[in-house]
DNA sequence: CGGAAAAGCGGAAGCGTTTTCATCCCTACG
DNA sequence: CGTAGGGATGAAAACGCTTCCGCTTTTCCG
């Protein structure tokens, strides 16, 4: 095991080898016709002198840089992180790497990723998740003519992989009308979602539309609140406070709003699901541990399938945007009876 | 605004401002002379064609990569998601790319990272966090000879940013003594900390230590549990079941743990504080809303701690290694309470 | 005012890789 | 047996940028 001052260069491994650095840049890469017999002895040097590509060259002839560019808003949050991780385990299988740009609503830093960030070429497609871009912002992302794939909602007239928003509070919502509740109030999110994710709008709407398809319009509320297991502790605390005002069915937003809603019931003395019932949408990691009753989704198999449609369209760019719709479900559980 | 077929580069903007490439690169770059009126027709030629420099071409010549590389066995966890939001935020404004690597213990795909990611040159730094490598995987590591800082726990024996987590939970602990607890568990991790953290293991030890201190060894005991709300509340649930062997006091691993205890004993008519203290390390952000009492720390800051250690380093690379030892303090809140 | 130092700039080399093109040799087929 | 075809390989160009080197011009100071 010979040791280089500095890494050893394609040069390097093709001395060892005994063939020009084109034959051993064949071998390595798998493109072009190369020996058999060579191919074992380049990789043998290539093994033995601890050679690894630079992948900073082999970009500039290429003009692929091997990554993809993730752009979200959160990381922390349930949803993202598990979107995250399944984006990096389909890349990770094409041997891509995942370069991630965290850009909070309203920071300086956001507009800094736009205007200098993004343009750089250091990746051949990208993914945004969950993000509600501004028009400047929309533009600088098609001005960089790169594959593009949207997560949650947003449409950005590209590839796109979402739930039907819409059609899952629905479903929560009917739930709870069938079990004969009327008085439903809808928990999390501001009205118009600028502040929240685009898709809380959304599924507001689906809400107001399931109570309206019952003639329950009258009753229709909405109980704004941050987008938060707090934010829905909080929130609900105010909302349950009063035992004339209170309804006997929510609808949360999202599944970490539903736990604090929950959280707060149980505080209260509210039993659940006797005095109150509560559907969520998500189906986050603690919503079994809650009993919670939600409409279930997968952001993890959805960052698994934007990989995967980013990655098609990085093979051939020519293919057509597809707009993947993933399926809900509700999961029954234990927060939700007859009122 | 020319339109070019394919981005343009600098010798376009050379043209354009009617000077060499070399000149158009020391205007951009700020390095070396250049006149100011010069710089400003450059830079002018730069905005209007919508230059932006190819990374790649870049970091051929110049050897840095303007990135740096994050290794984690988790993103949606509390403790990493807030890691994760503070490195980015200190590396975006030194312009610096964040190329993220999820390594989950025991994967194929974990090997992949090691073995063949990690080598391509992709950026100049890196940053593990959370991390307990094997010794291939030290070895590996260390053979990249970049700089390396490292979070939460693990000595590799370079600059690392870290709370020192013995003391965490010894404080924590100490503080259940102080109120006239006697039996009092530790309840999270396993005991080696192999298929938790690293930190974990010291918390546990820790916890021994204070025990051991009271003369409380006899009653020191250790509940085993996934490190995570679901995690803390199952094991609670057995714990807590029985009220003759229900102890009085709980120090849990960390937040999440704690939070799950918690809400196990609401669930099972347990008054926290009255007949079950509990505490918990992290200050997480729904310790709050479950009136925790915790002993604080800063994910967030430390983020930013090790980016800037790391960005110094990449700076000045004979800069000798740092252990930054980030404060903590026992934040009072509902939880605690004498027996 | 004279000379030294510094500022400003262009030409060209070079970073490490892939790929085109040309060359050589072997095989297969008429 | 002659030749077409294809497989295997090497030389060299090219990717876009930064930087070294050298030249000219300006500035500064005694």
């Amino acid at each position: 095991m010979e040791t280089f001052p500095k890494s050893p260069t394609i040069g390097d491994v093709a001395r060892a080898a005994g063939v020009s650095p084109a034959t051993a840049s064949r071998a390595l890469t798998g493109r072009g016709a190369v020996a058999p017999a060579t191919r074992a002895r380049v990789e043998y040097a290539a093994a033995e002198l601890g050679y690894s590509v630079d992948i900073n060259a082999a970009s500039l002839v290429t003009g692929r840089s091997h990554a993809i560019g993730v752009v979200s808003p959160s990381v922390g949050r349930w949803f993202f992180g598990e979107v995250l991780e399944g984006i990096q385990e389909a890349l990770q299988q094409a041997h891509y790497d995942l370069v991630l740009y965290h850009v909070r609503r309203g920071t300086a830093s956001r507009a800094d990723v736009f205007r200098y960030f993004l343009g750089r070429r250091r990746f051949d497609g990208i993914i945004v998740a969950g993000l509600d871009p501004d028009m400047a912002e929309v533009e600088q992302l098609t001005q960089l003519r790169l594959p593009l794939v949207s997560i949650g909602g947003y449409d950005l007239g590209t590839s796109l992989v979402s739930i039907d928003d819409h059609a899952a509070a629905r479903v929560a919502t009917e739930h709870l009308i069938q079990l004969g509740h009327r008085d439903i109030a809808f928990v999390g999110g501001d009205p118009d979602g600028r502040k929240s994710s685009f898709g809380d709008a959304k599924r507001l709407a689906g809400y107001r539309e399931a109570m309206a398809h019952a003639g329950l319009d009258e009753l229709s509320r909405h109980a704004q609140s941050e987008v938060s297991v707090p934010g829905g502790y909080q929130v609900a605390t105010g909302l349950l406070g009063d035992q004339r005002t209170r309804p006997t069915g929510i609808v949360a937003v999202c599944d970490e709003v539903a736990i604090g809603v929950v959280t707060a019931a149980q505080r209260l003395g509210i039993s659940v699901p006797n005095e109150l019932s509560i559907v969520g949408i998500d189906d986050h990691e603690h919503a079994e541990m809650f009993g919670l009753t939600t409409v279930r989704q997968r952001p993890h198999e959805q960052g698994i399938a934007a990989a995967q449609l980013l990655l098609e369209r990085l093979g051939d760019p020519t293919l057509p945007p597809e707009r993947i719709i993933e399926p809900t479900a509700l999961a029954l559980r234990a927060s939700t009876s007859a009122p």
